[in-house]
DNA sequence: GAGAGACTACTCGGATACAGTCTGTCCGAGTAAATCCGG
DNA sequence: CCGGATTTACTCGGACAGACTGTATCCGAGTAGTCTCTC
């Protein structure tokens, strides 16, 4: 079990256009370049960010993506949920309905025993994914990144800003 | 991202082989049978089992599996992690060296801020898994299962258990 | 009847095909900007 | 010079191949039990 690299593709993205100026748009194109990474492949990662409404899109030159609610307001779960489905890692096949010793219609009152300790773990996930935001993400970036990186990148990202 | 069927396989499998008295083997046969699955796809499963030391094994008539350690030192986290390998489940391609503002030679000092947060939450998912032990299933198992159920499929097991 | 040897049948383990998903690429529909022309 | 229609160039979105992992299956090496033969 691993997860595509699309959600790491898209977690920077968003990164990225999180720092944009209100009313900005950025293209598949430059955040390809500015990442390098193949932009044909970047823009379906893109496009399912773009269907489950974290960002908005627009058409034409200087068109591009950008984000659909402040930073604040998005979570690494919207983000990886959006490229890799909603649904549970475990998926229960209730093979102890097999059991060659149950009745035939013999009917469950709770969901396997073990697929409860699975989904809890998979909620664990989920929650810490949930607890960081998108703006969080970019606080640190800020503390972390040294200031003429961090400075030239805006203004290489500004420059494509349509 | 979705774990293997071979992980539910191979959890149910190992519950079943903790009921077993002590010194007793079941083989593959048995438990395909008892869980309705392809006998010979299930083996690849146990395998998995088998390398990481879980479980112990022995050929021939009335061979097959048997637990390597008490059920209480075996925890959900080790069967996981025999089918599924101990490799986290966010790989980090460091694509933030390719910025283009980046000096050339420049070395981080940090992981990439994305990827703390993704394994942070992967560890969240570990340490859930971590902290169920295999006893713990089985003692949930004989709460909820009706006990004639319960009964006859250790009867079902032993008559099977060489 | 007992013991040793050979045999048999059953086991696991690795090597081998098939399928589905992830990765990567291409081209077309659509739109905002830029251009050009007429007034 | 200004306004509007046209052209253009650029965008996203879905449709199309290739590679890799997961799924499913088969067969062979090896062993524990069983049977047989001899003493």
């Amino acid at each position: 079990m691993i997860l595509k690299s699309q959600v790491e593709w898209a977690l920077h993205c968003c990164a990225i256009l999180a720092g944009l100026p209100e009313g900005r748009y950025l293209s598949t194109k430059a955040l390809a370049e500015f990442h390098g990474l193949p932009k044909e492949y970047l823009s379906k990662a893109l496009q399912s960010v773009s269907q489950a409404s974290l960002v908005e899109t627009t058409l034409g030159p200087s068109g591009g993506y950008r984000l659909a609610r402040p930073p604040s307001e998005i979570t690494f779960l919207d983000i990886v949920e959006a490229v890799e489905g909603k649904a549970r890692t475990f998926t229960c096949n209730n093979i102890r309905a097999n059991n060659p010793c149950r009745p035939a219609g013999f009917c469950d009152t709770k969901p396997c025993a073990v697929a409860r300790v699975m989904w809890q773990a998979d909620e664990a996930w989920r929650n810490t994914l949930r607890g960081v935001r998108l703006s969080d993400l970019v606080e640190t970036l800020g503390e972390e990144v040294p200031p003429d990186i961090w400075k030239g990148s805006y203004e290489w990202v500004l420059k494509r800003a349509g």
